[in-house]
DNA sequence: TTTATAACCGAACAGGTTGTTCCGAAACAA
DNA sequence: TTGTTTCGGAACAACCTGTTCGGTTATAAA
C-alpha cells in the first residue's frame, strides 16, 4: 500500500491522487525549495485528505522518490554513447539540468534537501559502476578499490552540479563537463589500466 | 550576542553554560546522530534553562559551528609537509576520523546532518584552493576553471569520508588516503601545468 | 443497472518541536 | 556592598507529524 508501488493502479481515483500529490510537490518545490515543504502544504495544494495522502504515501521523502525515479532511466540512456568514452552520462546530465534549471536549483540547491541528494548519489554510482566495469581491459578482475574510485567520481559529479544548480558558479553545461572530465578521467583510466587482474 | 562569539566571556557563568551546552552536543550526537538531537534534548543533558540556551545560541546548529571550528586550524596545520606533494591533509585527516572515529560517524554519517557536511565543505575548499595556488607553476595567472576543480577535489574527498565514517568502505585511512589522490591527483596536476597564463 | 467494495474526506487528536516572553532569584564584577 | 548581568523555568503560541474513525462517494465488476 506504501512506496514504491510502480504498476499503475486499477482505480481512477487512485491515479488522481498520486498524480495530484505529486504535481504538488513539483510545484511547491519549485515555489519553496524542498526542505520548506511540508506534507500540511502538499494535501491543501493537492486538494487532498490528510487520512489519503497517508494511505498513498508514507512521508514527504516517499512522494519524491517516486518523481525522482524518471531520472534513472534517463542516465542509462545516455551510456549508448561511443565506447571507450568514459562518463558519458555527464554532458547529457548537466544539459538537462539546464533546461530544468529551475527544478533542479530548487531540488539540488541550498534550499534543496539532503534526501534528494542522497538518492541521486545512489542512483548515480550504479550507473558509474557500471561504466567502469564495462570499461576494464578485458578479462581482468575488477580491483578491490573499484567502489572507492566510484565514490570519488559520483562525490566529484555531485558537488559540480550542486554547486552549479546553487549559482555558485557560472558555466556552460560544456565547461561543466569539461572540467569533471579533466580532473576525474586521467586517474580513473590510469588506476583501471593498471589494476588488471589475472583473468 | 549569538553566534560566532569568539573571544572568551569574562563572566564565569557564561563560559560554564556555553561548555555545558557544547559538551551536550557531543555527547547527544554520539548517542543519537546530529540530526535527531534537539533543542530540547539539549537543554535537558547541559542542565540550562530553555531562555537561557536561547540568549547564547541561535539554534542547534549555531552550537554546532561553535564546536567545530577547530577543525580548521588543525587543517592548516597538514600542509607543512614536503612541497610538491598535492593533498596534504588527506592523509592527516582520514587518520584523525580514525580515531575519532565514533564522533566521526555520529557527524558524518548517515544520521549526521546536510549542515554537518556542508561546513565540512567550506572549510576545506578554503584549504584546497590555497594549495593548489600554491602548487601554480610560478609566474602563472590561475585557470578560471580553478574553483570547479576546487569542488570537484572537495566533493570527492568529502564523498569517501562519508562513506567511510559511515562504515560502508573498509579500509585503512592510507588506502583511503591512496585511493582519494590515484583519482585526483593526475587530472589536477596536468590542469594545473597546462592552465599557465601569462605572467 | 445494481451492488459490494474500495477510496476518499475531514475533523479531531496526541505527541512532538521551535522560539519567545516574563520576572524573581542568584551569581558576578567592581 | 551594590548595581548589573545572567540564569531558571514555566508558560505560551505556533507549527508540524502521523493516526483514527465514521460517514460519503466513486468505481469496477457482476
Amino acid at each position: 500500500m506504501f512506496g514504491n508501488q510502480r504498476r499503475e493502479s486499477t482505480d481512477r481515483r487512485v491515479r488522481r491522487t498520486r498524480k495530484a500529490v505529486q504535481q504538488a510537490l513539483i510545484e511547491l518545490v519549485l515555489e519553496k525549495g524542498y526542505e520548506a515543504v511540508t506534507v500540511t502544504d502538499l494535501i491543501n495544494r493537492a486538494d487532498v485528505g490528510r487520512s489519503t495522502f497517508y494511505a498513498h504515501f508514507a512521508d514527504k521523502q516517499d512522494v519524491l522518490f517516486s518523481n525522482l525515479d524518471e531520472l534513472h532511466g534517463l542516465l542509462r540512456l545516455a551510456p549508448a554513447a561511443r565506447p571507450g568514452t568514459l562518463f558519458a552520462f555527464s554532458l547529457p546530465m548537466f544539459e538537462h539540468l539546464h533546461e530544468q534549471r529551475r527544478l533542479a536549483r530548487a531540488l539540488l540547491g541550498r534550499r534543496g534537501g539532503s534526501a534528494v541528494i542522497a538518492r541521486g548519489e545512489q542512483i548515480l554510482a550504479t550507473v558509474v559502476r557500471d561504466e567502469l566495469l564495462a570499461a576494464l581491459p578485458p578479462r581482468s578482475t575488477p580491483p578491490p578499490s573499484l567502489d572507492l574510485m566510484v565514490t570519488c567520481v559520483v562525490g566529484a559529479f555531485m558537488a559540480l552540479l550542486r554547486k552549479w544548480a546553487d549559482g555558485e558558479i557560472n558555466a556552460t553545461p560544456a565547461e561543466m563537463d569539461a572540467a569533471f572530465r579533466a580532473v576525474v578521467t586521467p586517474g580513473v583510466e590510469t588506476a583501471l589500466a593498471a589494476g588488471a587482474g589475472r583473468p
